[in-house]
DNA sequence: AATATTTACGCAATCGATTGTGTAAATAAA
DNA sequence: TTTATTTACACAATCGATTGCGTAAATATT
C-alpha cells in the first residue's frame, strides 16, 4: 500500500491565500515586517488546514533541530530516570525537545547512537558512559564541530568537555567510615568497572577509609563485577565463602548490594545487621523495600539532570562566558537505615 | 561564542576528489551506476575527511527519518523498559533508531510529544497512553498521513489502529479466582484509572472471578488511584480501616501492592499470607524482593514490544498485507509465591 | 512639498542529499 | 561493421522552511 503523503507545506497554505511562502512563513512567527490581519488570516488558514511545521526542513535551513539527545546506559535505573526527568523539565521549559537511547551498556551500541544523534544533528547531548567503553573517538564529530556535550555521572576524563559528577570518593568513605563506626571488622566492598571513574573513586574512597581507620585493606575481600543483582549474588557466593569472610560489605551500587542480601539471608549462620553489615549506594527504592532497609548513598541525580541541560542549553545559545569545561561536583548523603545499625 | 560549524558535505568531498556530489551520493550507498575504482576513491575521501551523512537533509528528501518514536508514560517502570527493549531489538535489527520520550502521564506532556515526534517526522509511532488522556485528536497527523501507529498495553479503542495488550480480563479472572481458591473470602481490588481500557478490564476481570464463585462484589472494596505506591498505602490504610475489610487484596500492579503490604507489615493484626492475601500484576523486580514475594502476574513485555516494532516496521515497508487494524492479544501467566498462599 | 522612514510583502538563493534524465564512452550483439 | 546495450558519470530539480535583499506604498519628518 502506498503512503499517500499528502502533508499540508506553508507553500499549500500560501496559494490558498494567495500570499508569498514568505509571507506565510513569517506570519505564523510573528515576524514584525508582516501586517497585522495578514497574520490573522495565515495563522487561521493554517489551522483550517492542519499545517504543521516540517522541523526536518526548519532543521536543515537553520541547522537547529531544538533537540537535545540522551545517552544513557539503561532506563530503567532509577538514578538514571530520575537523572532524565531532571533534564527534560528543563530542556521543555526552553521548548527543547530530548531524544532518549539507551546503550545497555554496549560499546557498539553506544557509538551507534551517538552516530545517529550526530547524524540527525541534535543541538547538544548528554551522555552517561557505557560500563564497557574505553575509547572515545566516537564523541569526535561533536567535539570538532563544537556541539555540547556533557557527560553525567559515568564520566570520562580522556575528554575535555562539561562533566556532572557526584563526589564518589567522599561518599564512600563517608559509608565505609559509618560500617566501622558501627564495629564491623573485615570490610569487603562489591566494585564496578574500574575504567569507569567513578567507580575507580568508589573504591578508592573505600579503601582510603580503611587506611585511616588503620585497617589493612585486602584484595581477597573485593569483588568486581557489573552490579548486577546477580553478580550482588555471586559475590556474595564467593566472599562469605572464603576462610577470611567479610563481616560487612559495601557495595557500589543497591542493586547488587540487594542481591548480596538476598544470598546471605538464606545461609543461616548470617543475620543482617547483627553479623553482616551492608551498604549499598544510589539510594533507589528498592533500598527501602528490602528488609532489612538497605543503608544507602542518596545522590540528587534529578538536580544532575537539570544542571546537565542547563549547561548544554547555555551552551547552544552560546552565552556561555566561559569556553573552559567545567566539572559540577555534587554532594551526596548518607542515609543509614537498618542494614548497617549494628550498634 | 560562535558556533563554526565546518561540517563535512558530499560536495566538499566531491570538490577534492574532482567528480559530481551525485557520485558521491551513489557511491556511499553503492550504487551501481558508479564505477568500482571510484567507489573506493570516494569513501577512502569521505573517511578521511571525516564526513558524516546529514540525516536531516536526507529526511526531507527521502521523506523518512528511518526512526521510530516512541512515547510511554514512565520509562522507570519494569515493564515499560523492557517492552522498549524489545522495541529497540527489532528496530535498530533493521536499520531504524528509536527515540523515547515519557509523558509522565500528563495529556498537556503527551500532546506536545507527539507533536514533535510529527514535526520531526518519524516514520512511526508507538504508544502507551497517559492515565489522564481521554482525547485522542493530537494523533489525527499521524493517521490522516497513513502513518503507522501503534498502541501498546494502555491503548485505546477510540482510535482505529493497532493495538498490543495482554488479555486483562483473564489474567484479572486468574488472579482473582487464585485468591478465592486459597481460601480469602473477602477480596479488594487496588484500580487503576478507568478511562484506560486495561484498568477497566482488570476490573472487570475481578468482578467476574468474584460473582463466578458467589460471592457479590463490594464497591467499598474497590480503592481507584494511579496506583503509586504512595497509593497503595493509602488504599491499604483505608480499605482496612473499614469496619468491613477485606482479607485479600488482588492489586491492579506491583507497585500499589508494595505499598499496600508496607501498611499492613506495619499493623500488628495482620500477616501475610494467612490472614491477609495480596495478588500483584507485572512481576516487576520488586515483587520478587518483598517479603513475602509478591504473587503476580507475568507478561511478555519484552515480546509485545518487539511485535508492537514488527507492525510499525511492516506499515513504512509497505508489505503489509492487510490495512486492517489488528489487535494483537498476549497471554499472561499467574507466578504463585508466598504472598498469597494461606493453605 | 520634498525627502526620509516605516510598513508589508515577494523574489530567489540556501541548507545537504537524492534522483530522473541525459550523454559520452566502452563493450557486446547482430 | 553497424546497431544495441551496458557502464560511468554529471546536470538540475526537488524536499520545505528560512532569510537577505529588493520594492512599492503608506506614513512621518523637516
Amino acid at each position: 500500500m502506498k503512503n499517500r503523503n499528502k502533508n499540508i507545506t506553508i507553500y499549500d497554505v500560501a496559494h490558498a491565500l494567495s500570499v508569498s511562502a514568505t509571507t506565510v512563513s513569517r506570519a505564523l512567527k510573528d515576524h514584525h515586517s508582516i501586517g497585522k490581519d495578514t497574520k490573522k488570516k495565515v495563522k487561521k488558514m493554517a489551522l483550517a488546514m492542519g499545517y504543521e511545521p516540517n522541523a526536518i526542513a526548519s532543521g536543515l535551513r537553520k541547522k537547529k533541530t531544538h533537540t537535545i539527545g540522551v545517552l544513557v546506559s539503561q532506563i530503567n535505573r532509577p538514578f538514571i530516570s530520575s537523572l532524565i526527568s531532571g533534564i527534560e523539565e528543563v530542556a521543555n521549559k526552553n521548548k527543547y525537545h530530548v531524544f532518549i537511547t539507551q546503550s545497555h551498556d554496549s560499546y557498539e551500541k553506544e557509538v551507534e547512537d551517538i552516530k545517529a544523534f550526530y547524524n540527525n544533528r541534535v543541538d547538544g547531548l548528554i551522555v552517561s558512559l557505557a560500563m564497557e567503553t574505553k575509547k572515545y573517538d566516537h564523541f569526535l564529530p561533536f567535539l570538532k564541530n563544537n556541539y555540547p556535550l556533557v557527560f553525567a555521572d559515568r564520566v570520562t576524563y580522556e575528554i575535555e568537555t562539561d562533566k556532572i559528577v557526584v563526589d564518589n570518593f567522599e561518599a564512600a568513605f563517608k559509608a565505609t567510615s559509618h560500617l566501622i563506626q558501627q564495629g564491623y571488622k573485615r570490610i569487603g566492598h562489591l566494585a564496578g568497572a574500574q575504567q569507569r571513574h567513578m567507580y575507580k573513586k568508589r573504591l578508592d574512597g573505600y579503601t582510603a577509609a580503611l587506611i585511616k581507620h588503620g585497617i589493612q585493606p585486602e584484595e581477597s575481600l573485593i569483588y568486581y563485577s557489573n552490579l548486577s543483582q546477580q553478580e550482588g549474588w555471586n559475590g556474595a557466593k564467593l566472599l562469605l565463602g572464603q576462610t577470611v569472610k567479610p563481616d560487612a560489605v559495601f557495595a557500589a551500587n543497591d542493586t547488587s548490594a540487594v542481591g548480596f542480601m538476598q544470598y546471605a539471608e538464606q545461609l543461616t549462620n548470617y543475620s543482617i545487621p547483627h553479623n553482616l553489615g551492608v551498604v549499598g549506594f544510589n539510594n533507589d527504592p528498592i533500598s527501602s523495600i528490602v528488609r532489612p532497609k538497605l543503608t544507602t548513598i542518596n545522590h540528587p541525580a534529578m538536580e544532575m539532570g537539570k544542571k546537565a541541560a542547563e549547561l548544554v542549553l547555555t551552551k547552544i545559545s552560546g552565552n556561555s562566558y566561559t569556553t573552559i569545561p567545567q566539572t559540577i561536583t555534587f554532594n551526596t548523603d548518607l542515609i543509614i537505615r537498618e542494614s548497617s545499625m549494628k550498634k
